[in-house]
RNA sequence: GUGGGCGUAGCUCAGUUGGUUAGAGCGCCAGGUUGUGGCCCUGGAGGUCGUGGGUUCAAAUCCCAUCGCUCACCCCA
């Protein structure tokens, strides 16, 4: 049997899954004020949806999907991303019903096969959000000053906003020429995948990295200018926001984005502190979607947002939540659980079970270690007190409590109102 | 799918031109106190040297293959 996670899986254990779901935390506080609501969806949809939502030509779709048939047969796919799902959602529950904009926002899971490199994994996870229903630019703007908040408010800094617009159905063939037109007589020196993208998808040949194209690309006219009325206001609206918010972009020409459904605005947000995928975020404007998913024309935007990436620049920068201390009490039985003293484990059982039921934080040992022992295990754990029960306590009907930062201990009657001693020494804040 | 780097204890790593029972630090467990943690001292457990084959009197060390990890390309979160 193979006792290691499937390729580009990883398990988060204590110690670092803290992190995680401070990330967690602060995203839902952050979308929350924002007013977006939660969603979750199924983490397989029928293998159409993202093929039809995402686009055949992407390399989501043409290679990277976990495809599958269940046992009736069904063409499922574990969803590589959440818009498409989302938009399903909107679609399936009639959220068009509901005062719009609908605003949603999601966290959990993705899947994508591709070799694993820093940053990238087959299974990933992404907080992200979508904005169905409006064709406000602030609403563009707002899908990147969200996330920044979030980052913000985690403590990251250092990260680039790369902005740009590719139009729409109506501006984007006369650009499509252009850029044809542009690039014809070098065609034949483009690398074999953008000679097909000349035909499919000539945009995508603006973001191949194959230098040959990067140069040949270099001088070819960029989408900005070649936007219809409608999505140049559009666009200079979302720059008038995003600089009313106080929020540095910087124009990417050749930022044009490899889902097939964005219109107009496309956005990523870019971190130095990462490797190679360097970028934190991405997302974009999606106006067509809703109705290639069989919907009414309806105008979304949205983002998507990797929480490993997150959390990669957050432990490089050494950003760590709030730390938790220990346990309140560390129950500590004299003579462990062996059977000669298994009245006094028995009292100490009950005891922690008592201060578990008044609302602290209690813990005992279970491996018969000596007093010694369990009172190291107690300052391994942080505790803040011991709480020792031996064959001498229970004759007396005492226990001794120790005070494991000052050191100090003191015995008190079994009948005390033991509960309220401890609280009254940890601080009001728990009942 | 392609290319580079790396696989020795739970973790981080030593291991000479091939040479005897493969080591250290940290961690873990126990003892140094007949019932008291942190510091210190002592001891202990723990390793198919990724796997398979080859060369050799002898392989952690050299060769081949294979698997895994990792970084990069493509692309993206």
């Amino acid at each position: 049997m193979q006792v290691k996670a499937p390729r580009g899986t990883y398990d988060l254990l204590p110690g670092q899954i803290e992190r995680w779901q401070w990330l967690i935390a602060q995203a839902r506080e952050v979308f929350t004020q924002y007013g977006y609501g939660e969603i979750i969806t199924p983490i397989f949809e029928h293998a159409e949806l993202i093929e039809r939502g995402v686009g055949e030509t992407t390399d989501i779709v043409s290679k990277q999907m976990y495809t599958f048939s269940d046992k009736s047969g069904r063409r499922l796919t574990l969803r590589p991303e959440w818009t498409a799902p989302v938009v399903r959602a909107y679609l399936e529950h009639n959220l068009h019903a509901r005062p719009q904009p609908v605003k949603l926002y999601y966290i959990g899971p993705s899947f994508r096969y591709e070799r694993p490199q820093a940053g990238r994994y087959r299974q990933f996870h992404q907080l992200g959000a979508e904005a169905i229903g409006s064709a406000d630019p602030a609403l563009d703007a707002e899908m990147i000053a969200m996330p920044i908040e979030l980052y913000r408010r985690l403590g990251l800094s250092r990260f680039v906003i790369l902005l740009n617009s590719i139009g729409c159905p109506v501006c984007r063939p006369a650009y499509r020429q252009a850029l044809r037109a542009a690039l014809a007589p070098h065609l034949e020196e483009l690398c074999p995948v953008c000679r097909t993208r000349y035909d499919l998808n000539p945009l995508r040949i603006l973001d191949c990295k194959s230098e040959k194209c990067h140069e040949l690309s270099a001088g070819v006219p960029a989408s900005r200018e070649f936007l219809c009325r409608e999505c140049a206001d559009h666009f200079a609206q979302v720059q008038a926001i995003l600089e009313a918010f106080g929020l540095e972009y910087r124009l990417d020409d050749r930022l044009v984005r490899g889902l097939d459904y964005y219109t107009k605005t496309v956005f990523e947000v870019t971190s130095p502190d990462l490797g190679s995928q360097s970028s934190l975020l991405g997302g974009g404007r999606y106006d067509g979607l809703v109705e290639e998913c069989g919907g009414p024309p309806t105008p979304g935007v949205g983002f998507a947002a990797g929480m490993e990436r997150a959390m990669s620049v957050m432990e490089e920068q050494g950003l760590n939540p709030p730390v938790k201390g220990g346990p309140d009490v560390f129950v500590v039985t004299a003579g462990g659980s062996r059977a000669g003293e298994y009245g006094v484990r028995l009292r100490g059982l009950a005891l922690l079970n008592e201060l578990r039921r008044a609302g602290l934080t209690a813990e005992t040992d279970y491996m018969n270690r000596s007093l010694k022992a369990q009172l190291k295990a107690a300052g391994r754990l942080s505790s803040r007190f011991a709480l020792i029960i031996g064959s001498e306590e229970m004759a007396k009907n005492t226990v001794q409590i120790k005070d494991m930062q000052q050191g100090t201990q003191e015995e008190l009657p079994l009948d005390s109102d033991l509960i309220g001693w401890i609280q009254q020494r940890i601080g009001g804040s728990k009942q």
